[in-house]
DNA sequence: TTGATTCAGTACCGAGCGGTACAGAACAGC
DNA sequence: GCTGTTCTGTACCGCTCGGTACTGAATCAA
């Protein structure tokens, strides 16, 4: 497959990495294309052409964010016990949350919250992402609990729910500037639960 | 004092709780001056003579939300433990997430989490109205431990801070449509760390 | 060299944004 | 009556928004 044509000036890659930190700084609708071109060092016909418009790249980035930015999600879930996967996950969760190299908090939560009018199926769309985190480590902890490796009367959809629930406050408060000792000391607590 | 000039055609503060569901339910950038005249049943001068501007409003709507719709923390910081006073805010909390007659959530998360560019300092003012009432909740349990009603191992700042993870990571399940058994079964788990 | 194809850049579009000028309507005191 | 004052309503302001037409430039195959 020869490449006919100009080819690209810029690496569609490193442009949207430019355009998470962006989306991540400013939510959804408040990241201006002019904001997200600026960052990605493009104009704007070359970032529709190459992604389409403000919502494929806004889901673009967070499909990739996913991927990269939240591995060791994947990585706590690989843990040999459901103590040892809770306890991984929400460290490196902290963690993440309050990377000196990258925006406090988290794109799926600062993205967007709220939506009623228009752009209602961002905050859908997040929630859901969310939600499918969220049922890998229901489904983690149901095998723990087949497995003996939870205490018989758990629940892990609950469980999982809560775990969730406290890594999304303290995305809620990395956002708002905590520092990462704070959110490792609130995680001390939330394992006491467990 | 004499009124004088033609008199107002609307109720301020009934406008003012239209403004709020508003702003909770689209958060602040989300909500449009047109969205908000219309659902206050006023015209744009009227708002604006009334209210200032878009932002003054705002926080006009923030402290009423803070003084109506939550009054249940304040008697929550006002049972006789601390135990009671925890049980009771996340309780209360999160059944004032789902109020049925209400929108989903909590105005003071949904309003605005990510700020850079311009409107920076609206998430700032909110992250600053919920760190108030983590610092009111800190203190209580200060007091509780001065009263040798905690732990001596406890820490207060710390335990406020945990408290109001749980509370905001369940605003953001609430947003996201989450019931309220889910919510209350996610409580239950949390005050198990207490 | 030529023609086809694809990208880059400028300049622009209609629409919606927050905010306001201005004219008229409704009240008070005189 | 009239005058001063305050609110209502229409119509508008400049600006920014997301999105696009169009001209050139850069590369391919032939």
């Amino acid at each position: 497959m020869a490449e006919r044509g100009r080819p690209r000036g810029f690496d569609a890659d490193a442009a949207l990495d430019r355009a998470i930190e962006v989306f991540w700084r400013h939510g959804y609708e408040g990241a201006s294309l002019a904001d997200l071109t600026t960052a990605m060092g493009i104009n704007r016909p070359s970032m529709y052409a190459a992604f389409g418009n403000k919502e494929d790249l806004f889901r673009r980035a967070v499909a990739r964010y996913a991927e990269a930015d939240m591995a060791y999600a994947r990585e706590a879930l690989a843990q040999p016990t459901a103590r040892a996967v809770i306890e991984t996950f929400l460290r490196t969760n902290a963690d993440a949350l309050t990377r000196p190299d990258r925006p406090a908090g988290c794109l799926s939560v600062q993205g967007g919250l709220a939506g009623g009018s228009d752009n209602g199926h961002i905050a859908q769309f997040l929630a859901d992402s969310r939600a499918a985190g969220e049922k890998a480590l229901a489904d983690r902890l149901s095998q723990a609990a087949t497995e003996g490796d939870l205490p018989s009367d758990a629940d892990p959809v609950a469980l999982a729910r809560y775990v969730m629930v406290v890594s999304e406050g303290n995305a809620v408060h990395a956002a708002a500037g905590a520092t990462r000792a704070a959110l490792q000391a609130t995680v001390n607590i939330a394992l006491k639960a467990i």
